[in-house]
DNA sequence: GCCAACGTTGGC
DNA sequence: GCCAACGTTGGC
């Protein structure tokens, strides 16, 4: 089991429309690093769900629900998506700055990387990140 | 709305 | 292969 951060801007996609919809394309990424993190996704991963520039916090918790295909949206080039599905919100959203003030959350690259949209989350970041939330799955 | 950080492009 | 110029992302 690996664990996740994804990064959606709320106006573009929340994590309310991806319960609406019961599953959701992860598409239109256009950078390598991020790529290749998708594509080392797999069926039952667990994500976090970031709102980027509105919200700045983790509100969610979704599973990958198919792996990587090649991403329909990409005119050219070699560009993946995935498919998740949602879990469960957080009882209280975890915020960027609480994120940032976390000794324990420093090599986070939520932190260290500001403009990765995918990235990988170790399983003790992730249980802190759970706590923090107030949320247990 | 501004700007810092980062990635990509293209000239040399 | 280097690096300047440019475009984009995303926090503030």
């Amino acid at each position: 089991m690996n664990y996740w951060l994804v990064k959606s801007e709320p106006d573009v996609y929340s994590y309310d429309q991806l319960v609406t919809e019961g599953t959701g394309r992860w598409d239109g990424v256009r950078n390598y690093q991020a790529r290749n993190n998708l594509r080392a996704m797999k069926v039952g991963d667990l994500c976090f769900f970031y709102h980027s520039n509105i919200g700045l916090s983790v509100v969610a918790v979704a599973q990958v629900s198919r792996e990587y295909y090649p991403d329909p949206t990409a005119e050219s080039g070699d560009w993946s998506c995935v498919e998740l599905q949602p879990v469960k919100p957080f009882v209280r959203p975890v915020t960027l700055a609480e994120i940032k003030a976390n000794p324990d959350l420093q090599q986070l690259l939520l932190v260290r990387n500001a403009r990765l949209s995918v990235m990988p989350v170790s399983s003790d970041e992730f249980s802190i990140i759970l706590t923090m939330g107030e949320t247990h799955l």
